[in-house]
RNA sequence: GGCGGCAUACCCAAGUGGUAAGGGAAGCGCCUGCAAAGCGCUCAUUCCCCGGUUCGAAUCCGGGUGCCGCCUCCA
């Protein structure tokens, strides 16, 4: 069965169709680094992670562009409170931007570009327009002219006449039209500032994503990616620009992801509540975020919560407890599992495939990984051995697809106080002294470690 | 006001014409000294409501209701 991507621009799933065949091209527009990274950039990022690591699986070689807008005026701003140049406030974040997606297992970009290295690029995008009558300069800005563009808002669904007039022009802009948007702009005294035709100043919010997109990526990417809330304006003025320009289509396919909500509503800088990122790994498993942000169709809206990400790792810890029982890290390969074991391994990765095919679905991707991690319990509880070892390890191969199950056991280093406690426990049972035992047991719990009794004796796990 | 999306069990969540995946929680059973883990079984005659199309609809069409996003910087 064929790939197929959801466009917004035609808001249908199509058959993914490559403008060079084997190769893929991907462009998403990453942060703005104002600030330390939150749980939304790591969704925007994850969702199109995955959509690249498929894209790698089936055999394309995938050119991967995320970028990096580092300076704007909220940059700015802070770098002025800190008295800082604004490459303080932008290369902090974008350090600590990576050190999160890597804490992820995010596979780095084939390309981290970033607006201020692209400003000659820019320049000469600019220029096109003008030359083409789509943008003019006014007052040391440059704009680009909403209108000369006939199906400007086609993307959005929205029409430059039906837009309402609820936006406000900024004292000193010169826009022949509320809804054109800077392509330049003219600096203002103690910003930062690069020389231009048009005098001195520094990108508009747009035109960078178009001039990096083009020249790591050419005229007409694959897909473009991003959050939905970049759809309008961000996105809608990407294309618009960048197809005037050049003729030619953008994006073939534009897969925004959706929003993390926080109690129902949008996680989102302006009203103040989200959640950062560092927070959230000081607290929870990164193999847990990245699972739970996995269930969720990449496209729909996903509730963020720590009750929701505690629940997720219990689910996450099923589908890990057969490759632990397994110790799939460590094992061989061997013959493939035949008769209902190997069928259950059949159909699993058949499954996972159908579903990823089908516009990257990998929640429901996810939940046949549970049949099979319940078969593979059922074969290793039967004795299966090494043909239970071999499902244990397609289990851990599709999850690999999604960048699961990338952490080793980790040989826990357990404090002299735990050990001591737990060699107690281990001499009373061996005496079948329950009543010590049961005690000695709560109190590692009460460590927030949890002992497991198995044939080979006790075993202790982190809670 | 305009544009777009969503509404599936106690919770999360797949499913876009063929008769409701999966996970959590809960209950029962097996295993275990007891637990934990695992395994087996149970858990929506029904998919927000009302009409319609169809042999057949959670899925398509029309009309409601509710929630969310965008229209200003935001992944």
């Amino acid at each position: 069965m064929p790939l197929r991507i959801y466009d917004t621009l035609t808001r249908e799933k199509r058959e993914f169709v490559p403008v060079t065949p084997g190769k893929v091209s991907m462009y998403v527009c990453g942060m703005t680094v104002q600030n330390k990274p939150h749980v939304g950039h790591i969704r925007a990022s994850l969702s199109a992670e995955v959509m690249r690591r498929y894209l790698e699986h089936m055999g394309y070689e995938v050119s991967y562009a995320y970028n990096f807008t580092d300076v704007d005026d909220k940059i700015i701003e802070r770098a002025n409170a800190e008295g800082v140049d604004y490459t303080g406030v932008s290369e902090r974040n974008i350090e600590a931007y990576l050190q999160f997606a890597d804490l992820h297992n995010i596979k780095r970009a084939t390309v981290y570009p970033r607006a201020t290295q692209h400003i000659g690029e820019m320049h000469a995008l600019i220029h096109r327009l003008i030359d083409k009558g789509h943008a003019y300069a006014a007052g040391g800005d440059v704009y680009f002219d909403v209108r000369s563009q006939a199906d400007y808002g086609k993307l959005s669904g929205r029409r430059v006449d039906e837009l309402r007039e609820g936006y406000r022009i900024e004292p000193g802009e010169a826009k022949r039209d509320p809804l054109d948007f800077a392509l330049w702009k003219g600096a203002k005294p103690g910003e930062p500032a690069w020389e231009s035709p048009w005098g001195p100043g520094r990108p508009g919010w747009h035109i960078e994503c178009s001039a990096m997109a083009m020249k790591h990526l050419g005229d007409t990417i694959d897909i473009h990616g991003g959050g939905q809330d970049l759809i309008f304006p961000h996105h809608e003025n990407e294309l618009a620009q960048s197809e005037a320009c050049t003729g030619k289509p953008f994006a073939n396919y534009w897969a925004e992801n959706g929003l993390v909500n926080l109690s129902g509503a949008k996680m989102s800088k302006s009203v103040g509540n989200f959640f950062f990122i560092e927070d959230i790994a000081a607290q929870v498993d990164p193999e847990h975020t990245r699972f739970y942000l996995l269930s969720t169709h990449y496209r729909s809206p996903i509730e963020f919560s720590l009750e929701r990400l505690k629940e997720a790792g219990v689910a996450y810890q099923r589908l890990r407890t057969p490759l632990e029982r397994a110790n799939v890290w460590a094992a061989p390969d061997g013959p493939a599992p035949v008769g209902e074991l190997g069928q259950a391994v059949a159909d699993a990765d058949r499954l996972f495939h159908e579903a990823m095919d089908d516009d990257f679905n990998s929640a429901a991707a996810l939940g046949h990984l549970f049949d099979l991690a319940r078969a593979v319990n059922r074969s290793l509880d039967e004795g299966a051995g090494a043909e239970g070892v071999q499902a244990a390890k397609a289990l851990y191969r599709l999850g690999g697809i999604l960048g699961l199950f990338w952490k080793t056991p980790a040989g826990e280093n357990w404090s002299a106080e735990i050990l001591e406690i737990a060699a107690r426990r281990d001499q009373a049972r061996k005496a079948k002294d329950w009543k010590a035992s049961d005690e000695l047991r709560d109190q590692l719990a009460a460590l927030g470690v949890l002992v497991k009794d198995g044939p080979g004796g006790q075993e202790l796990k982190k809670k």
